[in-house]
DNA sequence: CAGACCGGGTCAACACTGTGGACTTCGCCG
DNA sequence: CGGCGAAGTCCACAGTGTTGACCCGGTCTG
C-alpha cells in the first residue's frame, strides 16, 4: 500500500473528493490545499490552474465500456441498466460536476470526447441501418438526458422509480434508435 | 415604447443579457451594474441575491406549449422541431445558463418545475397506456439530453445536422416513449 | 406647517476567490 | 564543495458577492 503519498498525489487526491462532493465552483483552490495540508499556491504551482487541476481529477471514460459491446438486441435496457448498477453515485456526481463546469471551453471538450469514446467509436460501426453515427451520438444524448434528470436536476419521482422499471421503459426508447427507427429518405 | 425606465427593469434586463451571454458565473454583479448604470450594492438590495436576481430574470416556462398540444401521433417530431425552431437561441442560453447554474438549489427547484409544467401536466393525461406519468417525465429528460449535446456541450456534428433529419431520427425515439413501448409487467 | 418615516441611492468595507512573483530551502550532480 | 533546479512558503493583487452606515427626496401624520 502507499505508505507516502506524494504532495501531488495528496492535491488530487483531496481534490477528487471535493470537487465530487461539492463541483467546481463549490470547491476553493484553499480548501483543496488545506485538505492536503498544503499552500494554496502549491497546488497551483502543480497544476497550472484550479481548471487543469479539475480535469486532472476527474474522468468519466470507461464507464458505459461493457454496456456496448454486448448484443445489440438488448442495448438499450443494458445502457440505463449499467447507468444505475454499481459506481452509479461517482458517475453521477462525475457527471454533475463536469456539466455545471462546462463553462470551461477544456470541460466541454472533455465531454465531447467522452461521448466521442463511450458512445460514436463503439456503437457506429455496429448500428444496422442509416445514419449510424447520427443514431450513435442520439443515443449518447438520451444517456445524457436521463443522468441529468436524476444525477443533476434530481427530479424526486425518477430518482425513487425502480432501476429494473426505469430500464425496461426508457430503455425500449433507446432501443427504437439502435434498431433504426426514423428511417430515411425520399 | 418606454421612454424612462425604471431602475429595477434596468437592471433586470442587463442582467438577463448579460447572463444569457455570460452565463451565470460569468457575469459578475458589478458588471450587471455597470451596464445599467448603476451601484452594485442596489442590484442587491433590490433583488436579495445575484441568484435571486438570476432566477428572476431567467425564464424557462411556456418553450414548449404549443408542441404538447396537437395530435399525439407525431408529437415526438413536433417536439424536436419546436426545439430546434424559431426562438431556438433564446432557448439555448437559458437553457445552458440554467443547467451550469444548478448548484442552487433553488435553480435546481426551478428546472423540476419546469419539466412538471411543461411535460408532464400537459402529457399525463394524455398519454395512452400504463405509467403515463413516468413515460411523460422520460420524455422530458429526452429533451433534455439533446438540449444538452445541442446547447451545452455544443457537439458540432449534431449542431451542423439539418434539423428536420434530428426531428425524424431523434422524433422517432421520443414517439417510443409516446406510444408506450415498454409496456408492464408480470 | 413641522416632523417622522421610508424607499431609493451611494460609498466604503468585509471576507473570500484564483493566481503571480519573490524568496527560501532541499536534494542531487558535477 | 559549488551550483542548480525543483519543491515549498509567504505576501500581494485584482476581483467576487454582500453588508452596514449614511444620505436624500417625498409622503403621510400630528
Amino acid at each position: 500500500m502507499t505508505v507516502t503519498l506524494t504532495t501531488r498525489e495528496a492535491i488530487a487526491r483531496a481534490a477528487g473528493r471535493l470537487f465530487e462532493q461539492h463541483g467546481y465552483t463549490g470547491t476553493s483552490v484553499r480548501a483543496v490545499a488545506a485538505e492536503a495540508g498544503v499552500d494554496p499556491a502549491l497546488v497551483i504551482r502543480h497544476f497550472g490552474s484550479k481548471e487543469k487541476l479539475f480535469l486532472d481529477t476527474m474522468d468519466l471514460q470507461g464507464h458505459f465500456g461493457g454496456a456496448t459491446l454486448g448484443p445489440l438486441d438488448e442495448l438499450g435496457e443494458r445502457l440505463v441498466a449499467t447507468m444505475l448498477g454499481p459506481g452509479r453515485d461517482v458517475r453521477f456526481s462525475a457527471y454533475r460536476a463536469m456539466v455545471r463546469a462546462s463553462d470551461s471551453e477544456l470541460v466541454r471538450a472533455r465531454l465531447i470526447d467522452a461521448l466521442e469514446e463511450m458512445f460514436v467509436v463503439p456503437l457506429t460501426p455496429r448500428l444496422p441501418g442509416p445514419d449510424a453515427e447520427l443514431r450513435a451520438r442520439l443515443i449518447g444524448a438520451q444517456v445524457a438526458g436521463l443522468l441529468d434528470q436524476m444525477a443533476l436536476v434530481e427530479d424526486p419521482v425518477l430518482i425513487s422509480t425502480d432501476a429494473a422499471v426505469l430500464a425496461r421503459t426508457y430503455g425500449a426508447a433507446i432501443q427504437s434508435l439502435v434498431d433504426g427507427a426514423g428511417s430515411t429518405s425520399a
